[in-house]
DNA sequence: TTCCTTTTTAGAAACATTCTAATCTATTGA
DNA sequence: TCAATAGATTAGAATGTTTCTAAAAAGGAA
């Protein structure tokens, strides 16, 4: 398991406006007042498993106005640039990782809560022969946890 | 990878309308047209993973007059008695699968089609310790499938 | 500045799913 | 056989998440 400051290129734990803005310009996309708002939540804190509303909530706490739609178009578009990757563990809403490495998942059903699972902890052995014509985009384990039965 | 017809229990292939009614009367619930007509598509036709919509299509067009409503109380029913399970692999919408005994899933990322994986072919090694006061509810591996790049 | 493109935005729309509350049906046992 | 009752079905409204639309605002090159 990784910990939660962990991450593989440099740390940005505490990155400063200047890199934050670095970023954003290296995936092709303009600094704007409110992306740099949401880059630095999601990329100055470690790695961070966040929905859509869970970053609107946080943006709007930190005084920042943005519009709901604003916040889909940027995850979609850090997505795309790869800053992010999104996790399927829930049916009805999707979660986006800070973490873009290859790696898995523990999900805490009760409280929708994603945790980290190293690729260098977990392996998947025995994967059959993939069907003709395709090839593996991703493999996915989740790992989904219950309070203990007392 | 198993068969599609393969199953742990008894062969539902080809079950007579008295077992599909002995199933759901041993799940504590009423053998309506409606419910029978439904473990038919679902029992009858060997593993089968399906959305609410394309088990509502189907029946439609096997000709019972069944309500969106009705599909959705059903599926839930059979999967709280253990007929069914749900898998997540997509955020916008659920899939129900008729082998409810453990095992893994090829996702066919383009037909949105999901293809079992055997537990006995695939193993996951070196899952950290659980988090205190969890434990596993589930192991869930999806490998995701693209077509191959020509 | 000027001009052009990208970005943001409010609100509408889409979509899957759940809820409500009325009607209908299966079961039971008098 | 037939009430009585609990369970099931249904249409349509409501919900929650995500996407779309179209107009206004802002960034950047020159
Ligand atoms: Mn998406
Ligand atoms: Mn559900
Ligand atoms: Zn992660
Ligand atoms: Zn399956």
């Amino acid at each position: 398991m990784t910990d939660q400051k962990t991450n593989t290129g440099a740390d940005f734990s505490r990155t400063d406006p200047a890199a934050l803005e670095d970023r954003i310009r290296s995936a092709a996309l303009r600094p704007t007042r409110q992306r740099l708002a949401l880059a630095e939540l999601l990329f100055s804190n470690g790695n961070r498993h966040l929905t859509a509303e869970k970053l609107h909530s946080e943006v709007l706490h930190s005084g920042v106005k943005i519009s709901l739609a604003t916040i889909y178009n940027n995850l979609h578009q850090f997505t795309a640039a790869g800053l992010l990757r999104e996790v399927v563990v829930d049916s009805s809403k999707s979660y986006f990782d800070t973490n873009v490495t290859p790696h898995h998942h523990f999900f805490h059903e009760d409280e929708g809560r994603l945790q980290d699972i190293e690729s260098s902890e977990l392996t998947v052995l025995g994967i059959p022969n993939l069907p003709a014509g395709t090839a593996i985009s991703s493999i996915d384990v989740i790992v989904r946890l219950s309070k203990q039965s007392s």
